[in-house]
DNA sequence: CGCTCTCCATACGGTAACGTATGGTTTGGC
DNA sequence: GCCAAACCATACGTTACCGTATGGAGAGCG
């Protein structure tokens, strides 16, 4: 009868096409021939999977959410006793270079989302949920909820506004700071 | 002869218009055709005080490097004694609400940065120099150069990633966060 | 008045992309 | 072997936008 497994893949990889086109050109830049060309189909293809291009968007916003939120939730489940060393490799996972491509997505999305209401709501899911996961971790390690709360918006404004900074031409240790700096949120 | 004033007046005009739909739309959004009818004349005007798009885009970094240097630099202008209320004052004026355009075309510049080298020069020069007043204010107040560094980054990088996030559902006194989060940096 | 320069409108050809319609190809079930 | 469903290609009409070519209105000046 019906072959919802081989559907759901070959949408799956539409989505996953999308999101690489959404981190390279942002949301603007996803666009359905071009991604069919990329993928080597014609869009035939792209309209039997998806009603539109905005059905295409919706897709791959919902997966974003999801994998945001299973990510953060699995960066912040600590042993007792271990939650400052989660802290620690929270700020290191969403800050590093290698997640150049997870940055870039985040920065298409927050762009995208100031002119897209639906966007605006995912957004604000994804934050809320990760900004209370750490909440959980400052507030495990002795801290009110004022400061909780206040240091997981530092932490996480921090993360973001770093990866949209260029430092290349302001003269630094940048390991050194990005310590110093680490403590500061942390400590 | 030439009429330079009403030339420059003008293609600033231009420049002003082209400015208010970055803001909106972003880098991608501005189109020659919509930007004109916005401003009640046709492209055959545009074509004449620009050579083409990108000259336009071209001279909106312009416009806005400029105006983002003269601004920090008037910011963090401190007499001996106010460096801290400068440095207070410099995270209220970049992380009001009251600046959202500005942080709009913050955001929006930084993201077609992503695609456009030049650009990223543009936003490299704006932020080495950011980075550079409020270094000088730290050390003024009798921190290291390390030190001061670091936070200068933590600063920007904070007042940019807090104008990223969607802090809607995330329930919590923002002023007091945002004041314990400006004791953070600052002392 | 007539000339020139500035500034803009109109008209055009070309490209890219959207979404639809329709037909073709493969594949699993009978 | 045949049918129907799944999947994709092709062709089409439409819209938006780019950049160019060309003409025209108005201002300043002799």
């Amino acid at each position: 009868m019906e072959k919802p497994a081989r559907t759901a893949l070959d949408r799956d990889a539409w989505i996953r096409g999308a999101v690489d086109v959404v981190a390279a050109d942002g949301m603007d830049g996803l666009r359905v021939e071009v991604l069919a060309k990329r993928l080597g189909v014609t869009k035939g293809s792209f309209y039997w999977h998806f009603k539109d291009r905005r059905d295409l968007i919706d897709a791959v916003l919902d997966t974003w959410r999801e994998g945001r939120i299973r990510d953060i939730r699995k960066q912040t489940a600590a042993e007792p006793g271990q939650e400052l060393a989660a802290l620690h490799h929270t700020i290191d996972v969403y800050a590093a270079a290698k997640n150049r491509k997870g940055i870039a997505i985040e920065a298409a999305i927050r762009m995208w989302a100031r002119q897209d209401p639906p966007t605006a709501a995912v957004v604000e899911e994804v934050d809320a949920t990760r900004l209370d996961c750490t909440r959980a971790l400052f507030v495990a390690l002795g801290l009110s909820e004022a400061e909780a709360k206040a240091r997981s918006v530092l932490l996480y404004a921090y993360v973001f506004g770093f990866s949209m900074m260029q430092c290349g031409r302001f003269p630094m240790d940048v390991a050194k700071a990005r310590r110093w700096i680490m403590e500061r949120i942390t400590q």
